[in-house]
DNA sequence: AATGAATGAGCCTTCATTCAT
DNA sequence: AATGAATGAAGGCTCATTCAT
């Protein structure tokens, strides 16, 4: 009967919290980020009940973001498939620089729980799946299979930032790392 | 500001400043830092100016650790060269987690200046030379040197994170990662 | 502000109020008294137009409760009418411990209007006219009526206290308290 | 070395702390009892490290103004010995209403630890004795000894609201309660 | 040089009250 | 009338840096 909570706010906050956070860091200060958001101060904290809680709830978004926009599986040998999520992801990570960037530090923030971490972690199952069918023959077919994911990661991220540096030549870069990739991992 | 007169003091501080940067991540306090060191809380702007000149001289400290950690460059063929200095870098890693962690926060940073970055960078030349040649014929033979060398850093990072989850896997795990990386950047 | 419509909300109210002011203090957020009585947060300023009226309110429902529970005069002489009064409220006290420490903290609250302690007070204006009889020949028999009032009630409760501290006690306790506060007001 | 503490800046803080609790309640803010010391906001807090700490430390301080203004033990009867404490008490009381508000406010909130309580209960001993041998044959005789030292803080505390109501009158209400007092503790 | 008290801007969060629904 | 989201002024406390000793 009273005015119902806004989705539209709830974004708003978190939008304005990945741009912040990404021009001065996750120490941010809430009441900016509200301005920014325009909302009030006290808003923010009845979307999220503590800064703690917007970290968390942004870092399960922006993982989100990231998911949707490496889409569905495609059809294709194993390779292809591999290449795809290579490709989304890296096109993902150059296109929206400062969610990669805050991200990045909301990964490394002592701040997100390892509840949140595992949540984030689900959406890329099917990715997992794939990469250890990769890897199967490969030299790490031994390691366990989240090796290979964060390995991709680690270099996928590499490669953002080089072709960050050289926009130019980002396909190039993009092709020639993804070739480093699966040499990586399939390779006996 | 002035000239310290105890390098045994500036040691005590970057010492602290790694451990409590370790456990509470770069807020860490100075006043804290400055006890935990020993000395009064004044004291530690004696040795630093600011608390962004303390971070700055801690990367490079510990960047001048890891590098002496590698020690100098071993006979034998390319691989055996860059497998050495693999061994090592990840042995640096391992066997000193806080300052792999902070170095990591560090570099992260919006605190640490380029320049800063790039004198962290010198002592790391001879290693990129030989990085240079392994990639010479791989699929990675067009991209920028220092490509390969961030590429080295990222899957030897994330190399450490697995040893550190399974210990007793250590020397498996860092060799299998090896080969990865081998096969990663000489293939064509 | 409007006139509330259900009597048994406003009591609602009162009861969730006397329960977290005695739980956490007269700080208690009007937010949560509501949400304890079961209405909205809104809705608590529809039966009391502040958290001021509603503490002002609850002093009158309290002194109101307390009065009832020591009920009509009875028969008797002066000192059986004056004993009847001590037990009855002494008995309130220790039945009613959270109405009791509310009703103290109010009582000491600059919150609570002069206007609102007067009416509070009205109810006990025969009580009052017994201590006066009793006191007639007494030391004090020059001083202000209210003052052997507030005697008896600052007695009382120093009696109350004690009885919660030794509950098996009680009725010794009560008893020579009384036996005590007849010898301060009644001795010449 | 440093610039010592400041003893004088820590008695400042706590009458700033007493003027305005006194004012404007317990909530009464910690930046304005900065400001009213003549101290930075920080400031206080290297004198007392939260603000519940002031709240108890002040606690003490009162108790003991309180305390030393009741003066060593005097010669005499006992009733004489008893009259002068119940004088003294008063006295203070009336001479300091702000410091007696604050030592009642802070002897009922929740925020002053029961260590505190007994801490300042100490100085008060020799009083205590006193008491309990008054009441040695008085209808009291079985209750616990600090039943009447609470008795008499209480019938004290009474005596002094009406004295500030009739300041002209002290001396007489001071002595017809304290006759009541004597009464109450000492009659069989 | 060393010490640690002093400073005050800034931060996260709470909460009484208002107002759209 | 009832609801609960929205508001923004405080409030307690922290902390990098300065400065008296």
């Amino acid at each position: 009967m009273a005015r119902p909570r806004s989705e539209d706010k709830r974004q708003a906050i978190l939008q304005a919290a990945t741009r912040l956070f990404a021009e001065e860091g996750l120490n941010a200060p809430t009441a900016r980020i509200a301005r920014t958001a325009g909302v009030a101060e006290g808003t923010l904290f009845t979307y999220f009940a503590s800064k703690d809680e917007l970290l968390n709830k942004l870092y399960l978004e922006l993982k989100g973001q990231l998911r949707s926009a490496m889409g569905p599986p495609v059809r294709g040998g194993l390779r292809e498939q591999v290449r795809h999520a290579w490709t989304t992801y890296v096109a993902w990570g150059v296109d929206h620089p400062r969610e990669r960037q805050v991200l990045a530090w909301l990964g490394l923030s002592d701040r997100i729980l390892d509840a949140t971490r595992t949540e984030g972690f689900q959406a890329f199952c099917d990715v997992s799946r794939l990469l250890e069918a990769g890897m199967a023959k490969g030299v790490l077919r031994d390691q366990p299979p989240a090796f290979v994911g964060s390995l991709m990661a680690a270099m996928a991220d590499t490669t953002m930032d080089y072709i960050n540096r050289d926009p130019a030549a980002a396909e190039a870069t993009r092709e020639a790392a993804f070739a480093a990739f699966w040499n990586a991992i399939t390779h006996g």
